[in-house]
DNA sequence: CAGCATCCTGAGCGATACTG
DNA sequence: CAGTATCGCTCAGGATGCTG
């Protein structure tokens, strides 16, 4: 019966999502959803990324078809990042689970404290 | 208006994603989902991966509420794995994310192409 | 403004060896 | 069987400085 057997994660897959879900592309994917952006002002409205790795993930997301790069070339050059039809079509799944993330916060939470009391988890201090 | 601001990531929620969706966690979840599995039929399961890569990873799980660990003293121990209820809501979001994975594949290997066309993406060779 | 180049640190992973 | 312990390495990522 794999009625229930619809994973089945495999390589590819998996490289996949490295790609379009790691560190800093759900933020960079969020701001871009809500309109294009040049390159500062992503940097302005994800204050923690540095300049390298968001030309890394914007790099990334753009070869995987999910962002599109514009450069106006004025003076000086400006450029307009912006999702693309591809790039929206990710927005839903991340949705999901970001609402999974949220919805199970606190049961999480209190695992995670649960557990770092059964297993001794006092870090530092008394050795 | 934020009727299309369902998002907004921050470092908790990322940590979270980090913990349950790297790079070995959506393997173990699979199997655990259709069964429990003693270690070493997880190690089988997934040929893939260390054993000290399984051992992070099921820790992990386990410290986040979606795996139970089960010691069954007998000689030699015995130890069970399983998927919590917590770790079941888990696995729509995976499946969604997983479906689109598989949806788009063809169409973002395409993008890639298509960009390691325009950017010379000649690797190696030609110096 | 939008990057690229360089150096550097450290988390993570594989390989290996040992234990209850 | 189900791990723990240790070593060595790679490699993503930050910090800093420079360019068209």
């Amino acid at each position: 019966m794999d009625t229930d057997r619809a994973l089945r994660i495999d390589a590819p897959h998996r490289e996949l999502l490295d790609q379009v879900l790691d560190k800093w592309s759900l933020a960079v994917l969020d701001e871009l959803c809500e309109r294009p952006c040049r390159f500062n002002e992503l940097r302005r409205a994800i204050p923690a990324v540095t300049q390298k790795s968001l030309t890394g993930t914007l790099r990334r997301l753009e070869r995987n078809g999910v962002v599109a790069r514009e450069v106006v070339s004025t003076r000086p050059v400006a450029v307009r990042y912006a999702i693309t039809p591809l790039g929206k079509t990710l927005r839903h799944p991340v949705d999901v689970v970001l609402e999974w993330a949220s919805e199970y916060m606190p049961a999480i939470e209190s695992a995670r404290s649960a557990f770092d009391v059964r297993e001794g988890s006092t870090p530092d201090a008394l050795a």
